[in-house]
DNA sequence: CGACACTTTGACTGTAGTCAATGTAAGTGG
DNA sequence: CCACTTACATTGACTACAGTCAAAGTGTCG
């Protein structure tokens, strides 16, 4: 749970998995290069702190799954973001990050130093315009979770976590392809991250997916790895 | 509850009550006088929708309170934003808004038309940075409303709507000034309004009020007319 | 005055939370 | 190899908080 040491590689961009989708994806061949002089990779194992209340990191995640939390002071915790690759991590234009980054499984960062960044972003206006771009679709995650948070039951919540896995996962290595109705894949997250997404308990999520298990709209290979035979069945349980 | 045909006046930049805290902030006397050019005073009377779903209308907030909804197909309906002067309102960037606009209050606006307002983000890059720190900070209080929806208990969230209230409150016209300690303010929303902000029934926010009352945390001039004694207790049931 | 919109209050219910026990699988060491 | 630990998940019994349904209260306006 504490922040070790994860060790440092310099980054490769010319044969980068997320060259293409990640905010990068705006940069030319030469603006790459600067960028290429300041990137670092990290590994940074499940359950580690990518980056704690305050700190600031930036860094595209090449690969597995980043969780951000608040937290009250009785403990009582709630995601507040979930990130996939190819999505950017880091609070621009603030002093401090507002919550808490988390790996929720092994994660394999491509990061960039904070002031290095910020000479980029000013260098290169595209690359604001991207990062824009990425937070207004944030916005828009965030107040569709609003909905979720406030209105849904807790079986609605189970359906529409599930649906939104089976949408993204995909670019989370070990899953497979969810083609137009049919969806396998493997959870990120344990029971009680999926209950601290969803505003929930651990007990509530486990009773739930059960309940979706007895009525055939999953089923489950072992705790993580889930089978969506019908993705329009999950899609009416989720309601909206 | 249905849209009317508002009648839009020409905008007055130089007597503007928001012209250094809106994003007009950043906009030389030679940029405004381009913008002045397009914008147009509209009022909306309250419950009157601004924007429905898809339509997008821009907008800076003279006065009074916007609320943004969403809406399940059954009819649960949960606020995701509440917006103030000197906010600007609008989803850029989008074909189609994701949420609902209306009119909490009578308000105020000063709107430009979706053409005219997207050249001159390409026109002044200035501006397109503030509406981007803009959206920084609404996805902040995003998922601070996130923590609070999945976690807190009704009386915390009551308490916590009263502070965030009591600290932008004072941006709306009819309402006084907190100062230290001390905070007296027009509630803009019915406990409908309320609920629907806070993920409950009206029912539980009257409630609570009640209660809140009751342990002399809170006066009630009237329904809508609030006196906070002591922020600081309020702030301590607000939980955090 | 009556109509209407909004709010409060009460009695009862139901969903999800709490507390506790049990189950399952992977990993460790004797 | 098997007992033991550990981490995670499921299940059950009971509880409590907020929701539901219904009635009464308050204030404003025509």
């Amino acid at each position: 749970m504490t922040a070790g040491t994860p060790f440092e590689l310099p980054a490769k961009c010319d044969t980068c998995v997320v060259r293409h989708k990640s905010i990068c994806a705006v940069l030319s061949e030469d603006e790459l290069k600067d960028f290429n002089r300041i990137a670092r990779h990290r590994r940074v194992p499940t359950g580690q702190v990518i980056a704690a209340d305050s700190e600031i990191v930036f860094a595209n995640i090449l690969d597995g799954v980043v969780k951000l939390t608040k937290t009250l002071a009785d403990g009582r915790q709630q995601i507040v973001g979930l990130q996939f690759p190819p999505d950017f991590l880091g609070r621009i234009y603030a002093k401090e990050s507002p919550y808490f980054a988390e790996a929720a499984t092994d994660v394999e960062l491509c990061a960039f130093p904070k002031d290095g960044f910020e000479g980029m972003l000013r260098r290169y206006p595209g690359l604001e315009h991207r990062l824009f771009e990425n937070t207004l679709d944030e916005l828009d995650s965030a107040r569709e979770w609003m909905l979720l948070l406030g209105r849904k039951t807790a079986r609605e919540r189970v359906a529409s976590l599930l649906m939104m896995i089976a949408r993204r996962a995909p670019n989370v290595g070990c899953s497979h392809t969810p083609d137009n109705n049919f969806a396998k894949f493997t959870l990120p997250l344990t029971r009680a991250d999926l209950a601290d997404y969803l505003g929930l308990t651990l007990e509530t999520v486990s009773r739930q997916i059960t309940n979706l298990k007895k009525a055939d709209i999953i089923e489950l290979i072992d705790n993580r790895e889930i089978i969506v035979p019908n993705l329009d069945a999950l899609e009416d349980v989720a309601g909206n």
